[in-house]
DNA sequence: GTACTCACG
DNA sequence: GACGTACGTGAGTACG
């Protein structure tokens, strides 16, 4: 039927619906698997409900249930904080978006929905153009944005008090007809949409002044005629922020839809497709209903045989760990049956097993696959045949019995890149790499070490073994049974299949088991968004610039080591001088002996083993003393640039790339930072002069050149939000010398003409406040009395009494909670906090740190993840990531525009799920090398 | 394998 | 009142 006259449009505002059923309903969990589904369960008796009751003689003749899409819309482009105070959506909603608009359609009412755009925005397009049609319109919807609309047909109904809302109640709330809603609306703003407003101007008072002049625009141009001064004040000096309010809540009745009114005529549910879903959602008492309704049996919910656990003692029933029953594959069919069974079960926990740790360079031997806990399969695929020797005279034919491995990797493709089949591994990045180097694109995946560190962050360590022994009482075998260790250690393809079979097939079958415990405890543990928008769409993001790598140049690091030996040879010869003997001036305990006994020096330390401790601080005191000590440590720091960083970064080019491939390791750090390693690259000199050189052989390749990108102060700025001190937010916001700032704060110094070494100790008061301060490390920092560090500590808490607040918060939430959180919801968990002893001191620290600098970590993530699409169509690569830094390589000319795009993604990488006080500001460099980028 | 030292943010 | 401390990492060398 065609929309027009006579015919009844109802428009849902499905956001609010999910809203309400959300805050209604305790927080349910689906029995099987522990998915939350409490909103949807409320959002299906809602929708349910509302079937019931739109039946009769007013029955609607067409329907759709809108929602809002994407949190950034025009408006945002008016004005850019608008709805920035709204919290971030719950994590435990999240997953449960997409099953309510399954559940529109399970209903089979029209589901619509458009990015950019709000659902009120739609709404009001539908609305007008059904009135325009002669039709008649229902609001399902208590949201006053929308009464703006109410009026020659068309009303709201608040579904919650069956309350109709016409015209008159519209005027009722606003004092003013609908017409004029968004003139009070625009006038009196709107504090839960971030709507600015007129200050000091309510919905009383904008309905008063509207009905005096009539409109908006006309009272904006007579203000001057407003009688009380403070009221025409306000609204002379705020006139612009009240028109761009207007702008703000005025709906938009033109926005481009691709589907028409008559798309949405009514239509009954389809029995089975609506009973499918509610049976898959569990909801019991909804399917009865429905079955009933439509007068068939209602389907069987299967009775959970698996309550979700939160420890291994709730654990259903497992099979035990029995390595023989582990299938090998050898047949492609047998292949087959296997991965039948993957697309029926939807997921599958997979393993690479390779000849070596590196995933640049390593090769396939074979994949193991699981389906169910004690149900896995080893399918060797490059395995030396036995008996042939290994090392120099190694017999290099394959064994046999093993299906040809493009063959095996060909049948898997299907699987292994279906976007519905759920890949399970432990340490994905690694098998991604691996499978990626034989062409096979893997998605999607779940990561087992990535759960465990969302979760247990700070717990224990996340490695499989570890997690094995943990949560599921098993060791497995240790892989140096196979292989060996030290010099006799083969590789795996060395090792023979039966043997293989049981280690390899075992692996998937941990990391199953690992899985099926750890997916429903996410939920619980309040984790969920921290895994799934920081932790897993990272992997891809680390896999693709660990495999971009970055260029090396091999002569210039030769050069300078061949330099640093030559002025260590010449220290060393002078030590030996100063001496009076030769000794190993690489041993601290020989430098020890010298400098200490037998010199008589003072200030020396012994550590724990007996041995002298040597230590640069302690030199640095010497060399006052003596000659020997400050040759010492500039031989240290050429050897230590020597051996680091010149001699060993040249072994790790990649002799097939000419590339030096790091490999970032996502739970490397505690607090959410990445740790970088073979080789490390988040350590390459940059302090000292001769250092920093180094830097010169990082280079971009011809006809490109490197960025770098790098907040500045971030983790300031975020004790400034998080600690709320108004003095630093300030200063941040007007683009000040922090530092300087601190200082003049402190000790009454004016910022112009400041000395610089009062500066110098703001900037250590500055640090050691995001490391939890204390009198003596910033004595020993900054090389004076301890108790002239406590004062200065004194002052600086006397004078921004909200960091002093902060850390006692935070340690009393740590004491209490046993963990701690980021700005973005990430858990660190702080099992010693509750400890007696110096490990108190330590732990309490760690807390008051673990904040910043894991709010840090996380928006350097959220940049990096949101990275790839922003530069997709510029001629650049993201390399490398230095804690604040971002590095990339781009063709020579666009680095101006790569630089505007990176730096929009990294200054805004906070939202929308934070909005922060203070700015994010990006400092950006461009060289022919890393040195001058930076 | 552990301790020490030092490179980075 | 004493004790021991800056937060987070990885890597190379010496040494038992």
């Amino acid at each position: 039927m065609n929309f027009g006259k006579g015919c009844h449009l109802h428009l849902i505002d499905g956001s609010a619906f999910i809203f309400r059923a959300y805050h209604a309903l305790p927080p349910l969990t689906r029995k099987s698997d522990g998915l939350p589904i409490g909103a949807v369960a409320g959002f299906c008796n809602m929708l349910f409900r509302y079937i019931e009751d739109s039946s009769g003689p007013d029955a609607p003749t067409h329907a759709a249930v809108i929602f809002d899409k994407g949190s950034m819309t025009f408006r945002n482009e008016i004005y850019d904080l608008y709805k920035a105070n709204r919290d971030a959506m719950p994590e435990e909603l999240r997953p449960q978006i997409p099953l309510t608009r399954e559940a529109t359609r399970a209903f089979n009412i029209a589901c619509e929905e458009k990015e950019g755009y709000e659902a009120d925005d739609i709404i009001a397009t539908l609305a007008c153009q059904a009135r325009e049609a002669g039709g008649r319109v229902t609001i399902i919807s208590s949201d006053k944005d929308l009464m703006q609309l109410v009026g020659g047909g068309v009303e709201m109904l608040d579904a919650m008090k069956n309350k109709r809302i016409g015209t008159e109640e519209v005027e009722q709330k606003f004092g003013v007809g609908p017409d004029r809603v968004t003139d009070v609306q625009a006038l009196a703003g709107d504090s839960v949409d971030n709507v600015p407003g007129a200050p000091g101007i309510g919905i009383k008072t904008a309905a008063l002044l509207i009905n005096e002049f009539g409109d908006l625009e006309t009272l904006l141009a007579r203000a001057g005629e407003i009688k009380q001064p403070k009221r025409r004040q306000t609204l002379i000096d705020h006139a612009e922020q009240i028109r761009v309010s207007k702008r703000l809540v005025e709906l938009d009745c033109d926005t481009p839809l691709d589907f028409t009114l008559d798309d949405l005529e009514v239509k009954d549910p389809d029995p089975t497709v609506l009973l499918d879903f509610l049976t898959r959602m569990e909801f019991r008492t909804l399917t009865r209903r429905v079955a009933d309704q439509a007068g068939v049996e209602a389907p069987a919910i299967p009775e959970a045989a698996a309550p979700a656990a939160d420890a291994a003692t709730d654990l259903p029933e497992q099979p035990p760990f029995a390595p023989d029953s582990y299938t090998c594959v050898t047949e492609i069919e047998t292949l087959e049956a296997w991965i039948a069974e993957i697309r029926a079960l939807g997921h599958v926990a997979l393993d690479t097993e390779t000849t070596g740790l590196n995933d640049m360079t390593a090769d396939l031997v074979g994949i193991s696959l699981a389906t169910a806990p004690g149900r896995a399969c080893y399918i060797p695929l490059a395995h030396k045949a036995e008996g042939g020797g290994d090392g120099l005279f190694a017999d290099d034919t394959v064994a046999p019995g093993q299906i040809p491995l493009q063959a095996a990797l060909d049948a898997l493709r299907p699987v292994l890149e279906d976007p519905a089949i759920l890949k399970i591994g432990q340490n994905m990045k690694y098998d991604a790499k691996i499978l990626h180097r034989y062409g096979l694109r893997i998605a999607p995946i779940d990561d087992t070490m990535l759960l465990s560190y969302a979760m247990h962050g700070g717990l224990h360590g996340h490695g499989m073994d570890q997690l094995s022994e943990r949560y599921l009482s098993h060791n497995p075998i240790p892989i140096k049974e196979l292989i060996g260790s030290g010099k006799s250690q083969i590789t795996f393809d060395r090792v023979p299949i039966p043997e293989a079979t049981r280690y390899a097939a075992e692996d998937a079958d941990i990391t199953l088991r690992l899985w099926e415990q750890f997916r429903p405890a996410l939920h619980r543990a309040r984790v969920t968004t921290v895994y799934e928008t920081l932790e897993r769409p990272l992997i891809p993001v680390l896999a693709r610039m660990e495999m971009s790598g970055v260029l090396v140049d091999r002569d210039t690091l030769s050069r300078m080591s061949n330099a640093f030996a030559q002025k260590m040879a010449g220290l060393e010869a002078e030590i030996h001088e100063l001496a009076g003997e030769t000794f190993n001036v690489g041993s601290p305990k020989q430098l020890g002996e010298i400098l200490f006994d037998r010199m008589g020096l003072p200030g020396g330390k012994k550590g724990k083993t007996g041995a002298w401790s040597t230590p640069a601080d302690v030199l640095e005191d010497l060399a006052t003393e003596h000659d020997l000590p400050g040759r010492v440590l500039d031989w240290r720091q050429l050897s230590k640039l020597k051996s680091t960083y010149t001699d060993a970064l040249q072994t790790h080019i990649n002799p097939d790339t000419g590339r030096v491939h790091t490999s970032y390791q996502q739970t490397g750090a505690n607090t959410g930072r990445l740790a970088s390693s073979d080789p490390n690259l988040q350590n390459i000199p940059v302090r000292s002069e001769e250092g920093r050189r180094i830097r010169e052989a990082f280079v971009a390749a011809p006809g490109k050149r490197l960025l770098s990108l790098d907040y500045s102060q971030i983790e300031l700025r975020i004790l400034a939000h998080i600690a709320g001190i108004d003095t630093l937010k300030t200063a941040f916001r007007e683009g000040l010398d922090i530092h300087a700032m601190t200082a003049s704060e402190m000790f009454g110094v004016e910022i112009e003409g400041m000395d610089p070494m009062i500066r110098r100790q703001a900037k250590a008061i500055n640090f050691g406040v995001i490391y939890g301060i204390s009198g003596f490390g910033l004595a020993r920092n900054l090389r004076i009395p301890r108790a002239e560090a406590q004062g200065f500590i004194d002052r600086y808490f006397e004078r921004f009494p909200g960091i002093r607040e902060y850390m006692a918060d935070t340690t009393a939430f740590a004491k209490e909670h046993g963990y701690v959180q980021t700005l973005f919801g990430r858990r660190i968990n702080t099992p010693e906090i509750n400890a007696k002893g110096p490990g108190a001191g330590f732990a309490k620290r760690a807390a008051i740190n673990a904040p910043i600098q894991g709010t840090a970590a996380d928006i350097i993530r959220r940049a990096m993840i949101r990275m790839e699409d922003a530069i997709a169509d510029l001629p650049a690569t993201m390399l490398l990531q230095v804690h604040d830094e971002l590095i990339f390589e781009v063709d020579e000319g666009a680095e101006d525009q790569v630089i505007a795009a990176v730096r929009e993604v990294m200054e805004g990488a906070a939202h929308p799920a934070v909005h922060l006080d203070v700015p994010l500001v990006v400092d950006a460099g461009i060289g022919a090398n890393w040195a001058e980028a930076h």
